[in-house]
DNA sequence: GTCTATAGGCAGATAGAC
DNA sequence: GTCTATCTGCCTATAGAC
């Protein structure tokens, strides 16, 4: 077993970067923070940062793909988690308010604000994390009705994407006002809308 | 009355920064565009921009005070347009649409998520851009609700909000798939929902 | 893995001529 | 109102020593 040493252990450094990298990004978005922002706090230059990452575009790639793992793995752990569809939507709803908790945004949802401006890699996972967002929703939504707990208009997909909209919404919103109230409130009428049916034949 | 010359009049070249800036916020973000690409779009040099707009701050808190005049003016046209509370709610999402089919986002959508990078008078801009919304949202809501138009639970200004979430979040997931039926469809059960009142005892 | 040194470019901004 | 010229600073990135 390695001993402690001063010395960062393999990976760490990587490891610390990307830490770093993601809070700036969701806090001041991919082109609000510079290679120097990360190589002051890390107390190395940047030129060891372009050891670690070769480019800033390689370094944004790699922070969402970072993100994406970490989020599907806490959607496993809600799976397994609480019996209810209820439950499972208050606790997806509780992942996003831990990020606004942090001052933050979700990373998707400010690159998303950015989309314009990213190297096409980074565009192509921004669209895919929502993708996937939209997939676990719709299966939640899903067994929620079937078992008579949820009640919703339209499809589980279009059920899923009200979800994601609104919570996305709501975060955007809500952190300049500094007051995660505003998002708790926000997602727990959201959460509860999915609990009645509109009469079916709403007029054009 | 002055004739037409190949020169510019006066303070139109003031409104074209403006409508250029204005594109590329919307489009890019705040700290995703620079005076030289505003220069060089109007065919003139970065130093002459800076006899229009003193420095980027200033540009920046022109472009939400003008943005915000157009924005409510468009609203007093709706007050007096449509007679139902739920064509207005389409008039007022057909507002975003308007936005979004030009690849863009809603300008204080954009600068809440670049809020932290934002100089301080334009951040108390982008939050008083999102409270006359609500304002407004809720007047429509209250009347709505009063005539039984509309049914929704809690406040008119709560369910406001539901509806500023909703939209902004829409508009900023669906940009990215370069979908604008995405936003409609979203837009089309937003209001659906607020013609439906849930049982009000939802258990806890 | 981290450093020094440096490159080349772009950022916002200013002085002063016309 | 627009220009040329220039400034200072920051940006990403690279070469090469340790």
């Amino acid at each position: 077993m390695p001993r402690m040493t001063t010395k960062q252990q393999v990976g760490d450094t990587r490891r610390r970067v990307l830490d770093i990298a993601e809070r700036l990004v969701q806090s001041r978005g991919f082109n609000g923070f510079s290679y120097a922002d990360i190589a002051a706090e890390l107390k190395i230059t940047t030129a060891s940062l372009h050891y670690h990452f070769a480019g800033k575009a390689e370094l944004g790639r790699a922070l969402i793909a970072r993100y994406a793992e970490r989020f599907f793995e806490a959607l496993t752990a809600i799976d397994a988690g609480p019996s209810t569809a209820r439950e499972k939507l208050r606790a997806y709803a509780g992942l996003y308010a831990d990020v606004l908790r942090g001052h933050r945004l979700c990373l998707c949802g400010m690159l998303a604000a950015e989309y314009h401006t990213l190297p096409d890699p980074m565009r192509e996972s921004v669209v895919s994390f929502f993708d996937e967002n939209e997939v676990w929703l719709a299966k939640i939504l899903q067994q929620g009705r079937a078992t008579g707990e949820l009640d919703f208009n339209g499809t589980p997909e279009e059920a899923a994407r009200m979800i994601i909209y609104g919570l996305e919404g709501a975060m955007l919103v809500a952190r300049p006002y500094g007051d995660v109230a505003r998002f708790h409130s926000a997602a727990e009428q959201l959460i509860d809308s999915l609990t009645t049916r509109r009469p079916s034949g709403t007029p054009k």
